[in-house]
RNA sequence: GGAGAGGUGGCAGAGUGGCCGAAUGCGUCGGUCUCGAAAACCGAUAGGGGUGCAAGCUCCUCGAGGGUUCAAAUCCCUCCCUCUCCGCCA
């Protein structure tokens, strides 16, 4: 959520950028409805200071008649007060609803668009592998080495569900300790959170966890939801905290499980486990001062860089076009690995995101920080990034690391999490 | 899940209808003292909003939301959370 004083003094910026992003937004009413509600409030105190300095005196008056005067006075101020906080509850949700449709500033550099061209390739790393036989896709590998069974999973909970087997399995578990013991290096603290959140931490977070076409489960009878991604836990962690600025940045890396209900992607990638409803995610969140985010969004996707090197993967990075950016980014970079087995001669895909959201979250979450520097407090910045998507890093893995015979090459640097298994299979 | 207790400032902890945005202690910061430090003493020490050039004035906030009242940290209701005991359980 921007800051309504921030959207009233810069109409024009908030206007532009909104029609780069792709999305309408009522802003001039804004100003509108502000002013409105300025206007009650000024009108509520002067009220309510009457209404507290006549209650002051009831007690001390000793007169019955003066008494009985202060008392109906008083309670003719209260009606007053009453009837404005209907009006002024009414005003601040109407200002609440328009603030929430319009999404976070840009990243000047962020390369404006709307379309999926728009996107800006900034980098490519590694060598895409050379096959001597037609590449399958990642499915039909784990299939053929008893890896992954998509028709249990379905049977058990429905379609793009899956059960994970035998080296599938240690895997993902080689695939958490390897990302876990790269972000420890970089000091991040280690946490494992909830896999369900409350309804308000979903939109602090900038989710839209209510409406058709949500992409986020909710359990009946609560206010609870299945998360979409541990930045959702690890974001409202600390909600409602004032922080000091000499214990900033906060750097945490979370393991969670992520739900996803995929609507709107009916027939997209429907085949394995590229998109699915389930899967575990390791995701890196900071906490940090206004001055230092951009400089920590490098150091993640540094990270998120230094993970797939290290799992030998080709991969290039995106620069994501003002159109795809999502509410909360003020600038967002993508890994997107190589997949030899996509497509008709692979293609590139999604594996990791990483965000810069400002103070976009920390306003709505309530997460500021103090220093002696400044008077008051400032919403702190907070950043997010995949350190491993699970499920997708498995695609990657099982189809540039596939071999004529069906076995797949286990990449070295997860060897000491897999008993120093060198290969899966062949299957006899 | 059952029974009970409780949620107050950075922390501890008083406060059961008005003089309470809140005693006291600790912590932190500033000062006095000292060659320096400790101790002692003095002072300061929540956040948000409205208005104003500013100084200031003022409003709101004692887990959250409603209610009663001229007046609520204090009384009532709902919810959330914590603790103790019991039950169940990985």
């Amino acid at each position: 959520m921007l800051d309504v004083a921030f959207v009233r003094e810069n109409l024009d910026a908030v206007r532009a950028n909104n029609k780069n992003r792709n999305v309408t937004a009522d802003i001039e009413r804004i100003v509108q409805i502000d002013d409105r509600r300025r206007e009650i409030i000024s009108r509520k105190q002067v009220l309510e200071q009457k209404r507290n300095e006549s209650s002051k005196l009831v007690g001390g008056e000793k007169d019955p008649a003066k008494k009985q005067a202060l008392i109906a006075q008083g309670k003719e101020w209260r009606e007053q007060i009453v009837k404005m906080d209907a009006d002024l509850d009414q005003v601040e949700a109407d200002l609440k609803a328009i603030l929430m449709t319009i999404p976070n500033m840009t990243h000047p550099n962020a390369p404006v668009g709307t379309l999926a061209e728009d996107n800006k390739v900034i980098k490519a790393w590694g060598e895409k592998p050379k096959f001597d036989f037609k590449p399958k896709d990642h499915l039909a590998v784990a299939e053929a080495l008893d890896l992954i069974d998509m028709e249990a999973g379905a049977k058990v909970a429905g379609q793009k569900f899956y059960f994970l087997k035998k080296e599938a399995v240690l895997l993902e578990l080689a695939l958490i300790q390897y990302s876990f013991d790269t972000l420890l290096r970089h000091g991040y603290s280690p946490i494992i959170t909830p896999d369900v959140a409350r309804v308000d931490v979903l939109e602090g977070i900038g989710f839209m966890p209510r409406g058709e076409g949500t992409q986020i489960y909710s359990l009946a009878n609560t206010d609870l939801c299945l998360i979409a991604t541990a930045e959702i836990t690890l974001g409202g962690m600390h909600r409602d905290q004032i922080m000091e600025e000499a214990k900033l940045p906060i750097k945490y890396v979370g393991l969670s499980h992520c739900f996803r209900t995929e609507a709107g992607a009916p027939g997209r990638d429907t085949r394995g486990i590229y998109r699915v409803h389930q899967f575990t995610k390791v995701e890196m969140f900071v906490y940090c001062t206004i001055e230092e985010s951009e400089k920590l969004h490098q150091e993640i996707l540094g990270i998120e860089e230094e993970i797939f090197q290290g799992l030998g993967l080709p991969y290039h990075v995106i620069d994501t076009c003002t159109g795809d950016l999502g509410g909360p980014a003020y600038r967002k970079y993508d890994l997107e690995a190589w997949m030899p087995g996509r497509g008709d001669a692979g293609e590139y895909g999604e594996v990791t995101s990483t965000s810069n959201c400002t103070d976009f979250q920390a306003r709505r979450l309530n997460i500021r920080y103090k220093s002696p520097k400044f008077k008051g407090t400032r919403f702190v910045h907070t950043l997010n990034g995949t350190a491993v998507a699970v499920s997708r890093a498995l695609v990657a893995i099982l189809e540039n690391y596939q071999q004529a015979d069906g076995s797949v090459i286990v990449p070295e640097k997860l060897r000491t999490w897999m008993r120093g298994q060198e290969r899966i299979g062949p299957r006899k």
